[in-house]
DNA sequence: ATGATTGCAAACTCTTTGCATCCTT
DNA sequence: AAGGATGCAAAGAGTTTGCAATCAT
């Protein structure tokens, strides 16, 4: 882990592990708000522009991704190509197996046929809808009516 | 034009009818900062604000896309399902027809497997890479290394 | 007449930065 | 020792809002 961080070149700092493994062992795409209160009592104690900062630097080394949904951008320890599934209630994300949702040729075509030259390096999906939770509070509130979320 | 506002539940004012026919010429996906630029030297000037709670009124009726990829949110006029190139060089956003990569009900399998019980609305899809442009001035610039940005 | 809409400026949220100090290499 | 990293606080983006005046219906 320290290695990770090493071979990338970054030198390695108790706030920089205390930030990669509490990501490490999180799957709720926290903000960067989040991550820092969780880690307020840590040990290693770490400011809120380290927590910017690091999480800055560990994803422009592609030890980390960042997810921009609009609102507080989310960090995700998953660097697998994959892609996400958000609730427009509570803006819970979900990670999703990327298999057999694989980019196809067929996509590269359409993307060149609209932007001639445009190199494509990732598919990004989202699928954007209501988690069961807020399916089913909406379903007992105002039934057959649309929820709406405003972000940021 | 003035019609789907009032169908819609929105008083037709002048500054409305400004923002939505500016919009509608335009697949540039601007921002509201780029929005209301062009808009000040219109015959019904409009505020900062106006442009934003108009856009808001807007999405919300379904009249208007909004495209949240970090950075300033930017507006879309074409409210059919469509999907994104994103320029990861200069930000520029291109307008992908849909028909042949329409959500699949195999998609549909894939989330409901990682979240039961999600209710899938939109299948949003964006290709990030470079336009023709910045593909060519990476490329001449630092041969073989890729041009990293930050948003916002 | 009535209530939505406008416009201004101020408030807010999220993110980045300057700079002195500290720490990893 | 040298240069990156930290932390604080302050500055910057981008967006939203309170409130009085104004306008569409």
């Amino acid at each position: 882990m320290a290695s990770a961080l090493r071979r990338a070149g970054l030198k390695v700092t108790p706030q920089r592990l205390s930030i990669v493994t509490a990501l490490a062992h999180d799957d709720t795409h926290p903000t960067a708000q989040e991550l820092f209160e969780r880690l307020r009592g840590s040990v290693p104690a770490v400011s809120f522009a380290t927590v910017y900062n690091t999480l800055d630097a560990l994803a422009r080394v592609g030890l980390m991704s960042v997810l921009r949904l609009g609102g507080p951008a989310r960090f995700d320890p998953n660097t697998q190509p994959h892609h996400h599934a958000v609730c427009d209630g509570c803006g819970a994300v979900v990670d999703l197996p990327v298999p057999s949702l694989a980019p196809s040729a067929e996509a590269e075509a359409v993307v060149r046929a609209a932007a001639p030259g445009f190199v494509v390096a990732r598919d990004e999906r989202t699928f954007r809808g209501l988690c069961a939770r807020c399916h089913a509070r909406q379903a007992e509130t105002r039934p057959g009516e649309g929820r709406r979320t405003k972000s940021p």
